[in-house]
DNA sequence: GTGACAGTAGACAGACCGGTCTGTTATTGT
DNA sequence: ACAATAACAGACCGGTCTGTCTACTGTCAC
């Protein structure tokens, strides 16, 4: 309660130095997002905790719990960014095609192009499924992004001429999620390529 | 250091009560095996604490680590008998036929049966991976077990008169990969019908 | 009978967990 | 000039984690 004089000053001029000015940063939420994007990618959701990762984001432990309110949504908020992230990258990829045929290969370059990356490992919404229990927010989050992905070979097949495009769907799943995982277990980006060979296979016996 | 009166009275009858004679039961690593292999692939390998394993298991914590010496070797038998168990299932399987071709199948009928199951969550493995880091057990062990499906795959194959049967082996495990994973995160069991379809195609192609 | 052995119960240690809270500082809108 | 806002650092809480340790009990071979 009584007012104790503090050393302010030498406080002052280490938080100034350290200080850039706010505008210039990313703020505290795209901060967090970042350092929990890495962590829990890397390292998987339950083994990283908040402290690692507010230290990463050089965040305060209260901005965390202010902007997020509890470590599940901070989850919840790194799998939605993965989800838009690789909508983007496949949209990406697909619109440098026209040809109705090679628009659907392309989602499989998209996918080679992601298991290529440094740091690759698996899919972030199966890893995620691995260590969290059904009815979560992980579960609903994985079942948005898998039913676009469905949606959107659906989508792809039927304007390549296909009959039972759902039909193909379901199998360019099939290959999209073995591949995913055959190159997360077997440390190999060949899966990919593999899926792709299959696929024309698939798309050429569906036409 | 005093020796003081203890109620051993009391405490014997209530654990001879308790006790059943030693034949008759598992034996604690038995138990310990039983229990870490429901709650570890149900919940995960993270999620469950020593003390629900033992606490299910009914034995002493010393048991445990007198038997295992830690949870990281406890992990390790889980994923050995996950193994034995897979194999010991698409053996038999496979054992039901005699045409090559339908040996090959065969394979994912048995496959079929596990995702069938209730409580099915998905692969031991896969799952487990996703929250280790690599260089460890589970990384070795799951190399196994897949080294084993491959190797399976292709025997089959040559078997059938496929010209490249490492090809196809490969193709077969990015099927076998992809309804495995795809049944877990849809919670469906179709998924290994339509990889069973897909794989009669492949093989007729590859024929 | 006695000693070896495998088991049980549970206290304990030290680290870490998610989450709350206090108090301080810098920026910004009015 | 001043209040509001948003960020900071970090102590603190109850609980859980893996792993160790002591002390006791039942079974079996010899």
């Amino acid at each position: 309660m009584a007012p104790t004089a503090t050393p302010s000053a030498t406080v002052r001029s280490r938080v100034t130095a350290a200080t850039t000015p706010v505008s210039d940063r990313l703020s505290a939420r795209d901060r967090l997002l970042a350092a929990a994007d890495e962590l829990f990618y890397e390292e998987g959701v339950h083994t990283v905790g908040i402290d690692r990762i507010i230290e990463r984001a050089g965040v305060a432990k209260a901005s965390l719990y202010n902007t997020f309110g509890s470590k599940d949504e901070l989850v919840r908020a790194y799998l939605e960014g993965r989800h838009t992230a690789r909508q983007a990258r496949v949209t990406r990829f697909i619109a440098g095609y026209t040809a109705p045929r090679e628009r659907l290969l392309g989602v499989f370059d998209a996918l080679a192009s992601f298991i290529a990356e440094p740091g690759f490992r698996g899919c972030a919404f199966v890893n995620a499924s691995a260590e969290s229990l059904p009815g979560g927010a992980v579960e609903t989050v994985s079942d948005e992004s898998r039913a676009w992905t469905r949606a959107l070979f659906a989508e792809l097949a039927e304007a390549a001429g296909v009959a039972d495009a759902t039909g193909l769907a379901a199998q360019l799943v099939l290959l999209y999620d073995g591949a995913m995982v055959g190159a997360r277990m077997d440390r190999t980006a060949a899966t990919a390529l593999a899926a792709r060979a299959v696929a024309e296979t698939l798309l050429d016996a569906a036409l």
